[in-house]
Formats: C-alpha cells, structure tokens, sequence
DNA sequence: TTGCAGGGGTCAA
DNA sequence: TTGACCCCTGCA
C-alpha cells in the first residue's frame, strides 16, 4: 500500500484500491450528462473508455475500485480524470446557499466533474446538438469502432475515441455511417481545423473562458452551449454554466419563475455562482433531468 | 401497422 | 428571430 494525496491505494492482481475516497457515486458521475463512453453493468459497476484505456469502476463506502489499472495508472491517469484533487465537500457546502441548491447538491451529492479529454469532448457536444442521449452515445461509440484503436477487456473488444488525424482524413460520406447525420459535415471540417491548429484545444486553458468560449465557437458545430461543455467536461474551464433547454427550463421553474432568456440566465449564473458556475450546472441539471423539473 | 412530432443546438437567411 | 436539419424513439 502506499499513500498518495491523502488516499490509500493499494494494487492487487488486476485491480487498484482507492480508500477514503469522498463525494464519489457512480451513478452521479457517469449519468449526469457529462460524458457518453460509460456503460452501467448488472453490478452497478460502470465499464468504460476513456484516455486510450478500459477500466471498471465501482464504489462502496469510502472505497474506490479501479479494475484493469496499476497504482501508476490512478496516479498518472484515473486520479486526474476522476479530479480526485478536489474537495467537493467545500465546493458543496459553498454552493449550498439556497433551498434549490440544497436539494439539488442532496441528490446528487456524488457528482464529480471529469477532466475528459477535450478532443473528444469536442466532437461528442458537437454530436449532441438537437440530440439525445442514447443516440449520442450510439454514434460515439460507432465512430471509435470505425477509426480508434480496439482495445480488449475481459475478453470483450472496446475502441479507444479516435486521434484527430484519424478523423481529419476521413471523408464525410464515411463519417456518416456512424449515423451522426447533418453533424457529420461540422464532425469532418472541425477536425480538419484542429489538426491545422487554426483552432488550438492546448491553447483554451490559457485564456479567460470569454476568449476559450469565443476561440471554440470558430469551429463549425460549436456554439455557445457545445463550447461551454467542452470547456467544462474537459475540465479547461469551471465558471462557464452550460445553458441546455434542461437547465434553461430549471432556472426559469426554480429561479426565476418566469420565463428567461439565456442571457438573463448566463448573466444570473455569473453573478450567484461565479468560480463555481459549472460545478452549480452540473447539480442543477441531473435534478433537473432525472426529477423531470420544468416539463409540462 | 403506419405516421408524425420532437430532441442536451447550430447555422443561415 | 425563425426554420431546417439526420436519425431514432415514443405514442397516437
């Protein structure tokens, strides 16, 4: 066992242990919206790819069990991703300035925000546009299929997101047997722009969320809602406060009691939430979403 | 069984 | 400011 952070992790056979791990519940995590690659197992374990690796991730009372991953793996990789870094208690008790917020931070008290990797954080929100889940999370895995790396686990193949090359040389007409429709021409020009670095993802951390917000938005398919997800999902960027008809529809029923436009409710974010904004998003819109808020 | 509306938005007119 | 847009699912 060594420690590391503040947590114990231990390597046993396949697998690492992570005690005195807090503020984690996989169902919060993985089903929040944030991310499309995590699938829920007969166990209630999630499966998932992510970072070009296969991992099975579950949680049980403090303990962290990471299976298929070394100790270098969680300190190089799943540490990082799973933003273990963080304390959530302080950012919860910070944002738990109001009854909307104390219930919403209550209910999905596990939620933690991946640091995903932005390439394919971009191209999954790019897909998301006037979309659902199921059907986004269709097409990304259809897409690493055809171009990512197969990875095998537990005798079962998985496909690791592809690199930029990968889908910058591919045509639009290939793309779109990934069923990814209309978004498949923004999937295909978008790519070509990141691999030219007309749009530099490396660059985004170093600018204020205005100008990474306003930088992304070049690409074709990326508007505000998509650049703000990107920048939150990938953990670039915490006070953007991505505005979806969902948390829309909560700020309006919760906040607002009236119907709002989105730029009444972005600048309502900046000024309640502030640094916190994104974390604020993510607690508003699981409520929001699994408790049907707002929907006549 | 067939038909139709609409979805975590963006773009163009 | 408004409608079209791929594809799929849910519900008449």
């Amino acid at each position: 066992m060594i420690e590391y952070r503040g947590y114990n992790v231990i390597e046993k056979n396949d697998r690492v242990i992570v005690e005195n791990v807090r503020d984690f519940e996989p169902v919060h995590i993985f089903e929040c919206g944030q991310c499309f690659r995590w699938l829920k197992q007969d166990d209630g374990s999630y499966t998932g790819v992510a970072l070009g690796k296969v991992v099975n991730v579950s949680y049980d009372n403090g303990t962290l069990q990471i299976i298929n991953a070394t100790v270098n793996d969680f300190i190089n990789t799943w540490f990082g991703y799973f933003d273990l870094g963080r304390d959530y208690s302080v950012i919860k008790q910070q944002l738990a300035k109001d009854n909307i917020m104390k219930k919403a931070i209550e209910f999905g008290h596990g939620i933690r925000i991946l640091k995903q990797d932005i390439w394919e954080t971009l191209i999954s929100f790019i897909i998301s546009a006037n979309n659902r889940i199921p059907m986004i999370m269709k097409v990304v895995a259809s897409i690493s299929e055809m171009y990512g790396e197969e990875i095998i686990f537990d005798s079962k193949k998985y496909y690791a997101f592809p690199a930029v090359d990968k889908l910058a040389g591919s045509s639009v007409e290939k793309l779109k047997v990934c069923k990814g429709g209309f978004r498949c021409k923004y999937i295909a020009e978008t790519s070509v722009l990141v691999r030219d670095k007309a749009v530099d993802l490396n660059a985004l951390s170093g600018m204020s969320a205005d100008d990474a917000r306003k930088e992304l938005a070049k690409l074709p398919g990326v508007g505000n809602k998509v650049a703000d997800c990107v920048l939150l999902y990938s953990g670039t960027k915490y006070d953007v406060f991505p505005t979806d008809v969902w948390v829309k529809r909560v700020m309006e029923e919760l906040y607002f009691k009236r119907e709002a436009t989105f730029k009444e409710i972005q600048d309502f974010a900046r000024k309640y939430f502030g640094e916190l904004s994104g974390f604020a998003q993510q607690y508003l819109f699981y409520y929001a979403r699994e408790n049907k808020i707002g929907l006549k």
